[in-house]
DNA sequence: TTTTTCTATGCAATCGTTCCCGATAACGTG
DNA sequence: CACGTTATCGGGAACGATTGCATAGAAAAA
């Protein structure tokens, strides 16, 4: 233990069992040099010592002297809990995403971080696990716990936001990222999923697929309407009827692998047979793949909108749009922060639209060298 | 907004611009209904309320009834920041590990989440991006923060573990993960990292692989270590002799790309020519084939370290030795806040040990089907 | 010398909550 | 009737930090 000058009036753990404040080890928590510690070692009052600590202009330079030193030497740290107390903020974002266990979020979490961390604030993960009453919770525990603002990409299941308007209208920050809502009016971070949808179905057309079925997301994301609007685009374009029969949703984002084996069922037995798929995620890309594999299907056309960097490794390397999740993350935290630290109420938002690429691979040519 | 028997004393948000408590809207935050708020409203001591609604035996039942109603009506929630700096804890535990966007870690990290969620903790996650000096910085943040508890899996830089002693010392419930250390007594968790070596170097002795190099993390890990010292035990058990060119170490857990192809380079341009690879870690894994495909050079029997549920889609289907990640990530949580809440100190520490999972496919057996 | 102006510091309130003490009354009991 | 018990509640300190205001003494101005 560090000496003092003076013996410490406080020791911080004493053999384990009981501290001098009088406090048996049940209660023992981890105790911290506080700014009252520095004050009773140097015969100061608190506020002395804390405005030493700040370097106000109205504290002699020899008493500042003193307290930096002692407080450098004891290794005082200011509390955070007390400072968000005091001063009503945490210095901490929330997050809430479906899951993290997904190349996208993972990527997105990656970028946020990296602002937040360099702007000062810690970042509080939570996920949704695609479910609204799991979001709601989430928010309102970030919410009590002061975070000072909330970066959010909805569940599938979303669809009643008054809680969160609620909370929009009582002035709190909140950015949506990835999937937004056209209900609140803040600001938005999203890749250009329509333009990502267009070019990823106009690349199957030139390569002369013409029954090119979709598989996508629940039906209430931004997200998903958009990638389908970009789909329905491209067809258009190029003449090319559209079939509702060829779209499978599905509800719950591709959580649950029976729901995707189902669509791509339907679509097998359809009247329309698909020659090429146009998969929306990750993981419904990736199950399709992995279906096609079990049950020794030909595998169609494929491009898919996935965030993975192991499309390259793949028996049929894998052509996809893929998003920039890092900049989206990043994107996100900054408007955030903004708000944050602004002055004055923020009334002008802005949506930050990010263009995706398209890494083109074999899945999607005409004619995959290799078929299984 | 709600109408309450009188009218409410303070108005959470007028008009954007000033509330009743005369704070000007530079410093508005959300506020939020306070105990305070319902004493006034009632005519009832501060104390009174705060002990009503945690239904203590000393107030009438009528008090009771009427507190508690009110509480619902006007939406009370307990500031959780408050309780932290009253009670010192914060039902909150830290996290750190080397990166979120890493197979392994984010099914650690769901498995985290699903214990302290139901255990009423939330988790606040860091990564150290493997850096020592981050590492530190992100502990220090979490302590500040007053986490309960702290789970830790190493950077691959970290050899000074004395911040961490110090703390622990001090009582500080920690638990390590995955990536641990002797140094340290405290309750572990990890996968059996030397059996799963040791299994997956004789798979590979079975399939007829002479010359088995082994590319791997940092020599600092613990799991490195172990990984090691399982190939080696499995080398001897079969009279091979060990050939330390054939053991490459990438210091930076495979953050660098440059460290694993060097490392590459080096084993194809040795004496004794590998005729098996097997692979420390997911991205060492990936990178490897990465540059397989881009050298086109013939790819070596393979067996990898790593937790991706996509080697099953290779070109040449992944061989691997999966890690009970979520379980490791349960225990953990469920080891961290048994010390947490523990009446007395705890004393007697305990390692927990998971089978790792061998998954054979084509990458390890002698003649692969498909060569590049 | 007196008054004013600084300079350097302390006091006390504040943030939201809990909890140790007291205080008060009603009631019972010897 | 005097005293103890019990039930019910309020006062106020505490947690750690900041900050407006007060004030001490000293220096400067009158």
């Amino acid at each position: 233990m560090v000496q003092y000058n003076n013996p410490p009036k406080k020791l911080i753990l004493l053999g384990g069992i009981q501290t001098q404040k009088g406090r048996v080890f049940l209660q023992m928590k981890f105790e911290s040099v506080t700014i009252k510690d520095i004050a009773k070692e140097l015969n100061l009052s608190t506020s002395t010592v804390s405005r030493a600590l700040r370097g106000s202009h109205e504290i002699s330079g020899e008493t500042k002297k003193l307290v930096l030193e002692l407080a450098e030497k004891m290794n005082y740290r200011p509390n955070p809990i007390a400072l968000s107390l005091k001063e009503r903020r945490s210095r901490a974002i929330g997050v809430v995403v479906s899951e993290i266990a997904n190349n996208y979020f993972s990527q997105a979490i990656n970028g946020i971080e990296s602002i937040a961390y360099n702007r000062g604030y810690h970042v509080i993960f939570t996920q949704s696990h695609e479910s609204q009453e799991r979001e709601k919770v989430n928010v309102q525990h970030l919410v009590s716990r002061s975070v000072d603002g909330l970066l959010i990409s909805l569940s599938s299941e979303t669809t009643d936001l008054t809680f969160l308007k609620d909370l929009h209208e009582k002035g709190f920050p909140i950015v949506f990222f990835d999937r937004i809502t056209d209900e609140i009016e803040t600001h938005k971070v999203c890749a250009n999923n329509y333009q990502g949808a267009l070019h990823a179905t106009e690349h199957l057309i030139y390569q002369g697929f013409k029954k090119i079925a979709h598989i996508t997301n629940s039906p209430f994301l931004s997200i998903t309407k958009e990638r389908l609007d970009g789909y329905k685009a491209a067809l258009e374009k190029h003449n090319i009827p559209y079939h509702e029969s060829l779209v499978k949703y599905c509800n719950h984002g591709g959580m649950i692998v029976g729901e995707i084996e189902e669509a791509l069922a339907e679509l097998y037995k359809a009247k329309v047979k698909p020659d090429a798929i146009f998969t929306a995620s990750d993981r419904i890309t990736t199950v399709y793949l992995d279906v096609l594999k079990r049950k020794q299907k030909k595998q169609l056309g494929l491009i898919g909108f996935t965030n993975t960097n192991l499309g390259d490794l793949f028996l049929t390397p894998l052509t996809v749009i893929r998003q920039p999740a890092f900049e989206i993350g990043q994107n996100a935290t900054e408007l955030l922060i903004q708000i944050i630290e602004s002055k004055r109420p923020v009334t002008e938002f802005e949506t930050r639209v990010l263009d995706t690429e398209l890494i083109i691979r074999e899945s999607s040519l005409k004619k995959p060298p290799v078929t299984n």
